[in-house]
DNA sequence: GAGTTTGAAACT
DNA sequence: CAGTTTCAAACTC
């Protein structure tokens, strides 16, 4: 793994340990501040603290995190790191990135008869105001979330929740309001998946990765991201892109044991703790029919009168939850009781749309995003986007009937909205960012890659793999021919086209995915999947994509709520992520006997199923990373028109010069496994592509073996 | 609190 | 896939 980046850290002046240190104390005193309204146990609080001295002792020290969660989050400071000490922790929750809504009172409904669910889930939450995001903290200790909120919010979250007491059940929280409207925005990760033992080495590898990628993340966090605003957000266990998604929340439900979690309780806890942590204090106003309804602050309090509350109308039912007794529906059949018409109906809306529950956010900012938008001396417009778009007519999206608005993102290019002033960011906005941010990042991808395979061609190691790659990706000009062009173009030369090509270099190294993909022709990942894909695998690609773009970002937020049965078939599934799905599955349906959790039992086998398994993933495999990178970009719309239409022009521009390699870029640093390292290279190479030289090579340091992502991504096509 | 507006979801 | 209807939240008064 890579962790001396050198990152662009704000204040250059304090020491990564002096921002630690700092995180540590503020964290102290947030925690006792909150332990005097609730009764938290200080372990959560000392693992945390104890993690992040790890971090700063060694990096190595990631090893912990193999066995146990690990929670980041930093308030203003760069990162704080919980952890779970893990002896015990199985399990590893991850990836939750999580953009939160304004569903102020959404939040947690975390039941807890006044202790603290051993597990993780518990978020807290969220606001996204940035004036209140350094308020927020993190209560869940096995939580970790990143959010980097440069200028808004992005936030990179990383959860990795583990069950502290090892004892069980995990009671996660389920996120009660989160997203409601927008199930996106919650990613949680299944927390019990990595607790089955069968599953457990994989769980290693797997959180091994993805300790260091978020180890990586973190360093990345910590000297790029300066001062920037990292937005700690109680949420509930979701992920960045966090995650996100009721169907995370309900594996989380379905984890938990349903004593623990149900609606009145979490109502109960809401209330009762809402207040304290300065939920979201984004709107108070928000759902306030449903809060004046009731003290608290569940979240989400439906009316539905003649939906019966099956559809996704109701926001229970489209969270995932069960109404609960706040709830002023009429008719309600969103109960546990009903459970099998639940499941039924809710087959039904997946069969027709598999994306149905899928969060509707996916955080799309990359961490490339952030900071080269802030150095060109763009906003960083977006830090998530709706999925599907909003189509607003009449509320110029400035007003809550926009989901968009909503949810605190900008509209993108998904939006068909017409007269868009979304403050968060307007469509047009939107496209114009990412086209300068796509063509600097570009830019400096390729100086970074060459300058490492230049160094690579001098050692003379892996000679014919390297000039594989360089000429794959960047075919019209090679490296030697870069180096003769000036650095003077930065941003106009590089076409992002030019990735293109290389991006399917890149998949054509990825054997896995290239043959998976029908016609690996596309330059984009999205395009790599059939045209047929419009069913499933166009959704999970869609969503892939967004996810990739957040992994970027903070690639412990796989937003992607993916339906169950796909996250098998994605090609860019973990392998670990298909292991959580089916340790998650096997879980699930324990807890599902054992207890009726406010989440929707059959969640878990539901899309939400997969949704576990993208968020459970910290960490994407290599393939994936591959794809991501080629991706994370074209996730936008917009950046694939680009892309695409910029393709040709870099075939012409072959000859495109390049700026100077620098010899110190990052990509040196980076570590390669054993593994092929051609294959590593590319992926590196690709993620380089996607996100900047920054952040390439840490993010790409440790891949995962390719081979279980092919497995995961065979059974895929097969199903295909 | 009633009524209106709005846009997503659902339906055709 | 487009148009229409239904629905419940958001909003206004």
């Amino acid at each position: 793994m890579i962790r001396g980046r050198k990152g662009r850290c704000r204040r250059p002046g304090l020491s990564k340990m002096e921002r630690i240190l700092r995180s540590s104390q503020h964290l102290k005193r947030r925690w006792k501040r909150l332990k005097r309204m609730e009764a938290l146990p200080n372990s959560h609080l000392m693992f945390a603290l104890n993690f992040g001295s790890d971090l700063l002792v060694d990096h190595a020290s990631r090893q912990q995190c193999y066995t146990s969660g690990a929670q980041v989050a930093h308030p203003h400071e760069p990162i704080q790191l919980k952890t779970y000490n893990g002896s015990e922790v199985s399990q590893l929750q991850r990836g939750m990135s999580r953009r939160c809504l304004q569903f102020e009172q959404a939040q947690h409904e975390i039941i807890m008869d006044g202790t603290y669910p051993p597990t993780p889930a518990i978020n807290l939450f969220g606001s996204i105001s940035p004036a209140s995001s350094t308020e927020l903290e993190i209560l869940d200790s096995s939580q970790v979330e990143l959010t980097i909120s440069p200028y808004k919010e992005q936030t990179m979250t990383a959860i990795f929740s583990a069950d502290i007491s090892g004892k069980s059940p995990l009671a996660v929280s389920k996120p009660s309001g989160i997203g409601l409207h927008l199930n996106s925005i919650v990613n949680t990760l299944p927390m019990g998946s990595s607790a089955s033992k069968p599953t457990m080495s994989h769980h290693l590898v797997e959180n091994k990765i993805s300790c260091s990628k978020l180890l990586n993340l973190v360093e990345r966090v910590s000297l790029t991201a300066g001062d920037r605003v990292l937005q700690t957000k109680a949420s509930l266990a979701t992920s960045p892109a966090t995650s996100e998604s009721f169907h995370n929340m309900e594996f989380f439900n379905n984890l938990q044991p349903p004593e623990q979690v149900t609606p009145h309780n979490k109502r109960r806890f809401s209330s009762e703790h809402a207040g304290n942590f300065e939920w979201s204090p984004s709107n108070p106003k928000k759902k306030r029919k449903k809060a004046s309804s009731t003290v608290g602050d569940d979240c989400k309090r439906c009316n539905c009168r003649k939906t019966k509350c099956l559809k996704l109308y109701c926001d229970c039912f489209a969270a995932g939850i069960y109404c609960a007794g706040t709830c002023a529906c009429q008719g309600c059949f969103n109960r546990p009781e009903y459970d099998e018409t639940v499941l039924e109906t809710r087959q039904q809306i997946e069969s027709r749309n598999p994306l149905a529950f899928a969060p509707k956010i996916v955080q799309h900012v990359t961490e490339f995003h952030a900071i080269d938008a802030e150095d060109l001396g763009l906003f960083t417009p977006y830090s998530g986007k709706h999925k599907t778009g909003c189509n607003c007519k009449k509320s110029m999206c400035v007003k809550k009937y926009c989901e968009c608005y909503q949810a605190n993102v900008g509209c993108s290019n998904a939006c068909r909205c017409e007269g868009c002033r979304n403050i968060h960011g307007r469509k047009e906005e939107y496209a114009m960012t990412q086209e300068i941010v796509s063509k600097r990042a570009n830019e400096e991808n390729l100086e970074g890659m060459a300058g490492e395979k230049l160094k690579m061609v001098a050692n003379n190691k892996f000679l014919h793999a390297e000039l594989y790659d360089l000429r794959s990706l960047t075919p019209p000009t090679p490296s030697f021919e870069y180096l003769s062009h000036g650095k003077d173009t930065p941003k106009s030369r590089l076409l992002p086209g030019r990735y293109v090509l290389s991006s399917e270099s890149d998949f054509s190294m990825l054997p896995s995915y290239a043959k998976s993909s029908s016609s690996p022709s596309n330059s984009h990942g999205n395009d790599m999947l059939p045209n047929t894909s419009k069913t499933l695998d166009m959704a999970i690609l869609g969503q892939e994509l967004d996810y990739n773009s957040t992994e970027i970002t903070g690639q412990f937020s796989p937003q992607f709520d993916g339906l169950a049965d796909f996250s098998d078939q994605t090609p860019l599934l973990n392998p670990s992520s298909i292991m959580m799905a089916s340790s998650a599955s096997s879980k699930t349906q324990d807890k599902a006997n054992d207890s009726q959790p406010q989440v929707y039992p059959g969640s878990a086998r539901l899309s939400p199923s997969s949704s576990h398994c993208w968020r459970s993933s910290p960490i994407t495999p290599m393939t994936r990373l591959g794809e991501t990178k080629n991706q994370a970009q074209d996730s936008d719309c917009g950046l694939c028109d680009i892309l695409e239409d910029d393709t040709p022009e870099i075939l012409k521009d072959s000859s495109a010069p390049i700026t100077s390699v620098k010899s110190s870029s990052p990509n040196k640093k980076r570590v390669s496994p054993p593994q092929s390292h051609t294959r590593e290279f590319q992926s590196s190479s690709s993620a380089g592509l996607k996100s900047g030289r920054k952040f390439i090579l840490k993010s790409v340091p440790s891949f995962p073996p390719l081979t279980p992502c092919l497995d995961s991504k065979d059974c895929t096509r097969k199903k295909c």
